[in-house]
DNA sequence: GTCTATATTTAGATAGAC
DNA sequence: GTCTATCTAAATATAGAC
């Protein structure tokens, strides 16, 4: 067995006990031997169990974030060709490959989910810092070009949708079992289609009525009507690759 | 110091430390050391970690699902006597409470915030087992009026809708430091009413656009039209004192 | 790169004196 | 109820042979 083997086997016995069992709830010793190698090797691969942590994270992480990035520079590509910038088609490009991820089978990414689902709202060290190492950049790119298209949201309170959304988005993802719970089993956590088409408007919804709301709060607001709609955010050069992929 | 102080002491380090550092992350040492007690008193008083973990939680999810069915209650009575059933109204009941005690210094429930935004979306055991006992009756309460209020959506899509929702408002309550990250300083996680006012037009705003989604996807469904918005759910008798009070 | 062996710390839980 | 003392198990991490 090769070491790059060692390594993507350690990676893949550790994504399922990091997402079943957490952090601090799971140990280097479970992991290899649930791999079904020596503990050393762990520390050998990975330094420590943080920097397994990370890397299994980043796995992951790294294809999602392309994906997103990528559907962002389209959509900012398109406005600058003068389309409309269309609040939903933002909202399905960050909110689809993780869904996606999460709930397809061959992907492997469903531990991921889990790991993902219990990361987004923790304070803890190993939590933040992947947190802000991998989901941060791209967070920042979606909101600038969801304030181009939502000018009647002010800044901050884009920030809070955009925090709203992404905590939507996880507790849909996370396998607590609870919607099936909740409906007795009418739910089906694994309908990707279903969640997409409910998580989706839920969001833009949600996002519009703050608008809408955070509008009639503030209507003195400089106003250059119908082209509004089209610009794009700021310098568009900034998007392309400013993440690790 | 008496018995009842003892306890209650342990019972506010062991929040805080749980808030801090999770469940796995936290010893029974660090709290009894922080609490200034023999560490057998823990045990003692408790017998386990976990049952301590639970009586952390209970202490504080009680006066808050109190606070939550109350307020349905007094919603059901309203459209009982015939005034409409008002989706922003039953929003605002499953979500200040918890937001409200999460941000009030006074109240000591901030770190009560921390670890239901850690266990809301946690599999494993311990994070389950309080949220099916303190969580899901209060939720299915609410569901249930939820459903009269809103009958274009479909039974099922309403659980997702209503997931989404809890998880919007746990992210808004979370101590993560990220949306003070996101925003660049503009956001200020402590103010309440703001973040009230945007989190309940936007879980209102979300459940109606699914609303029209759902409605547009089958148009052909039974419509007995203009009072329908202000029947009682099923058995008003049903909601009153079910849950632990 | 992989192995054995082990150092060092810490965990949850209990026994029994007071 | 509270104390001291300790059991037993498990953790992360490292040293050094192959």
């Amino acid at each position: 067995m090769g070491a790059a083997e060692t390594r993507s086997r350690i990676l893949d016995f550790a994504e399922k006990l990091f997402a079943a069992q957490g952090f601090h709830g799971t140990s280097l010793r479970e992991v290899a031997l649930a791999a079904d190698l020596r503990q050393s090797l762990v520390q050998y691969h990975f330094k420590s169990k943080f920097e397994l942590f990370r890397a299994v994270y980043e796995r992951r992480a790294l294809p999602i974030n392309h994906d997103r990035m990528t559907r962002l520079a389209d959509i900012e590509a398109k406005a600058a060709r003068g389309n409309p910038l269309d609040p939903e088609e933002i909202v399905r490009a960050f909110v689809e490959s993780t869904v996606v991820t999460a709930r397809d089978r061959k992907s492997g990414g469903e531990p991921y989910a889990e790991i993902v689902a219990q990361i987004i709202n923790d304070p803890q060290d190993h939590a933040r810092k992947v947190s802000r190492e991998f989901m941060d950049v791209v967070a920042k790119n979606t909101l600038r070009v969801l304030r181009a298209a939502l000018p009647d949201i002010a800044s901050d309170e884009l920030v809070w949708c955009y925090v709203f959304s992404i905590g939507a988005m996880v507790s849909a993802i996370a396998r607590t079992g609870r919607v099936r719970l909740l409906s007795e089993g009418e739910c089906d956590p694994d309908d990707v289609e279903r969640i997409l088409s409910l998580l989706v408007p839920f969001i833009t919804g949600g996002m519009d009525a703050v608008a809408k709301s955070s509008k009639a709060r503030r209507p003195a607001l400089k106003r250059k009507s119908p082209a509004r709609n089209t610009e794009v955010a700021r310098p568009p050069h900034a998007l392309s690759r400013r993440v690790k992929v």
